[in-house]
DNA sequence: TTTGCTGCAAAACCTTTGCATGGGC
DNA sequence: GCCCATGCAAAGGTTTTGCAGCAAA
């Protein structure tokens, strides 16, 4: 899996330097459909690259999360997780009990960010929606 | 600020007791319309409950989340934070470049979490929703 | 009297930071 | 060669757990 080239942009256009670690770090999360945790990443990293450091999973994580190259969030669980690619907006649905994500970009806020802007007085350029609830198996289950 | 009966009986119903601890924890919790970190909880229980300790409230919190009383929801920071089951949804406005902070609450998102429960399977129970941009200071001045 | 609860201390976790070495540019 | 990045160790902050005494029911 190919790196995109406006990531490796970024990273040069900020003075960040484009290291084996930074380059494994960002193939695993290209890759993976879902949002991975710091841990995760971590596992699938060291099987192929075992001289790497989870600290160096959560410096790289920070500088992906600052340029937009990745997205973050806080799950039901102890830990953030992260996924690749947040250019186009999306929300989450995040599992209360399990922690599971699924991602949705099938909605529509530009008449609230409208109606909002106009009241506030705020220009508004971005947005967050994050849902929470149980997942089909947890709601099951429990 | 009176505690409703069907908390004290959900409480008894499943073989907890209700110490004084416990209310005053509830009490903060009732009587706050925002979310609140365990650490801010403790803060305002230890005023008129000097024997607390920190460690009772995580345990209460993990009950009354547990019973469904209380929404557990992950913010931004580090820490946890706690609503009681009957408080207002408000989203956030936030200045990306001063941090000023503005909520409102004339929203509705109803038909977008019954959708999006019907697509997902999911037991939508709760919501964030943050809107970033610049504070009318901010944006006049750059 | 019987549970379950509290507080203390300590452990378990997740994440960040200081520092010397090493590697990209 | 200049910086930034890395790895190690250790610190910082949040949450959980073991245990003995205590309190609600």
């Amino acid at each position: 899996m190919p790196i995109p080239k406006e990531n490796l942009a970024l990273l040069k256009g900020n003075r960040h330097k484009l290291t084996p670690q930074r380059k494994a770090i960002m193939r695993i999360l290209l890759a993976s459909p879902g949002h991975l945790t710091p841990a995760a990443i971590y596992e699938q990293v060291i099987r192929r690259n075992p001289r790497i450091s989870l600290v160096t999973v959560y410096r790289t994580l920070n500088i992906l999360a600052e340029l937009g190259l990745v997205c973050d969030l806080r799950t039901g669980t102890h830990s953030k997780s992260y996924v690749a690619g947040n250019a186009e907006h999306h929300g989450h649905i995040i599992c209360t009990n399990c922690g599971r994500v699924v991602d949705f970009t099938a909605y529509n806020l530009e008449d609230l960010e409208q109606q909002l802007a106009a009241d506030s007085g705020y220009h508004i350029s971005d947005h967050r929606l994050d849902l929470y609830g149980r997942c089909p198996a947890c709601a099951a289950s429990g």
